[in-house]
DNA sequence: CTTGACCTTCCAGTTACTGGAAACCCTACA
DNA sequence: TGTAGGGTTTCCAGTAACTGGAAGGTCAAG
């Protein structure tokens, strides 16, 4: 199998399937002619990969639970601490994001918007005016 | 005021206010001995910016926002329009991340977590095990 | 034997900084 | 006067996870 079709195959870009190789993920074989030649494991490697990277695993998370996936002597509570500290981890960015909305859309609902250049926003950003007090 | 003072009137590192600068965010004069002289337009314009990146505008769009609020001729439109477009990214990411937090969630919750090899996380990673079928 | 679609490697760029090295400056203290 | 310490300067490299692009090798078809 050949770079193209593997991409096809596992959902990745040929790029990024030779930059996971580049960094270790996987280790194709070659051709006589320099090609990689892929086989059916490289391409369920990959499939693995791209499915981790898609719930938000980083790549090295993704390194330690392929490594998991081949240990056959794992213990599922390894694989469960990963997952539930990436969902700690998803909930925490989730409730920043929800801070940063609740702000923005106070300021966007104060902002009428118009060819005018009071601004709600930028008085905002420009933090407390001094100057307002006198 | 030196970079140090700035820093801390401002909430940005040192290293990050010599990056603005870099970046022509900030264009502060200089001493003889060659240290930055920030006055106080310098440091008003730093916390403008310390304030926008943290409600998680990128740098090119607090750059807009700070032309707009030097522009005494601007209007409120432009400025909303920005904040409209960063609270509908906010919104996609934060669906994004409950989408994966569902999943996760799932999978978490599947997984017995004990010193056995069994794992359904692994599995989902995996994909569909078309030998299951027998 | 040429054309076009693949494939290869390697280098640069992306975002928004951060760390660190080497060197310069300033102040205080002995 | 010398020096120790803290500040400051510049510049280079690295981060995460790719992506784009250039230059060149390979292959199948016609």
């Amino acid at each position: 199998m050949k770079i193209a079709d593997v991409a096809e195959a596992s959902g990745l870009s040929a790029k990024t399937i030779r930059y996971y190789e580049d960094i270790g993920l996987v280790r194709p074989a070659r051709g006589t002619n320099g090609y990689r030649a892929f086989v059916e494991t490289d391409v369920h490697k990959l499939r693995f990969l791209a499915r981790a990277r898609s719930l938000g695993f980083s790549i090295e998370e993704c390194r330690t639970l392929l490594s998991l996936y081949e240990d056959r002597a794992r213990a599922s509570a390894d694989v469960k601490a990963l997952a539930e500290a990436h969902l700690r981890r998803i909930d925490r960015k989730i409730a920043e994001l929800e801070g940063l909305r609740g702000t923005l859309a106070t300021l966007v609902a104060r902002c009428h918007g118009d060819e005018r250049p009071d601004c709600p926003i930028l008085d905002d950003l420009a933090g407390p005016s001094a100057g307002d007090a006198q």
